[in-house]
DNA sequence: CAGAGATACTTGCGTTTGCAAGGACTTCTC
DNA sequence: GAGAAGTCCTTGCAAACGCAAGTATCTCTG
């Protein structure tokens, strides 16, 4: 029988740790930049993001933390931080009293305009220079498929259509 | 001018998002099964896994750093909780004595060699299977293409040749 | 409509991580 | 060869996160 290490050199092996090194590399990177010029982590952007991008510029709870990937109480917690920030405002849900709206602001969507073209910058350089136009829609399509399977099994159905 | 919100629809946008979820989701349900079938976290494995494809079964801590995306203090504890569990000892340097390996034990290649099926299968299943083989080779060399991007300015030239 | 169970969010606690500082050693410069 | 500067690793501290438990509210069943 092979030895352990032989038995290491898969392709499979490769191609989860390419995930992870081209992930920690580019997110490291790209949130060092962001926090450089827009004074933001990239988790405060990400939230941001999708609050703009939604109806209302308004997304419950629940729905915010399926989006960007946390646990409910980590998202509760981040958005705390993000409202004390000022860019952020929890509302009541009046049909549904046990739920919470997190709401943009005015100076929530100032600063998310205001980091957005240095973001789009750093996106540029270090993904889509490298990879060229087709690199980077094969890629996000690759992606998305990726992400659908591994939550077909967890998610509830719709969580984020992007 | 646009909104903010539209100036958010922006494919680049759509491609780090994608960069980001698909990590977490894939990271998350495989992480997840490691745990259950080899009771270890996926940041152990990658220890024990960068260690026993290296020549002496062994690395400096700078290199291992370097290889499993850790500060020097994050790996510093990684490795300490791994020496605890009896995968890795410490080992001095002769040439540099400030400098230490990480050095791969019997019981630690044990550990790699049963946990490397199970991991396998996480892997065919939550991206071989839904990319097919076609997709796997072509997101390995976009991702590496990526990784290698984002450390030229950075890294230490030639961290991790995989 | 009363009670059981499900759901939405928050809080207590422990784990993991990064940054900054420190200690030990090496290398470079004069 | 002595001192300055750099490198390698570890430790103090604080930030961020997940799990499990708690609270409030809703919904389903009889």
């Amino acid at each position: 029988m092979a030895t352990t290490a032989a038995r290491c050199n898969d392709e499979r092996i490769t191609a989860f740790g390419m995930l992870l090194e081209a992930h920690a590399a580019v997110t490291q990177v790209v949130n060092r930049e962001l926090e450089a010029t827009a004074g933001m982590p990239i988790t405060w952007f990400e939230v941001l993001l999708r609050l703009s991008r939604s109806p209302g510029q308004r997304l419950r709870m629940s729905d915010l933390a399926g989006q960007v990937g946390l646990s409910h109480s980590g998202l509760t917690r981040l958005v705390d931080r993000v409202i004390d920030a000022g860019f952020v405002r929890r509302e009541a849900c009046p049909e549904d009293r046990r739920g919470a709206f997190a709401v943009l602001t005015d100076a929530g969507d100032e600063a998310l305009g205001a980091a957005l073209a240095g973001h789009l910058d750093s996106i540029d350089r270090h993904m889509a220079n490298p990879l060229g136009a087709n690199g980077m829609a094969t890629l996000t399509d690759l992606l998305r498929t990726l992400r659908d399977a591994a939550w077909a099994g967890t998610r509830p159905a719709g969580a984020c259509p992007t």
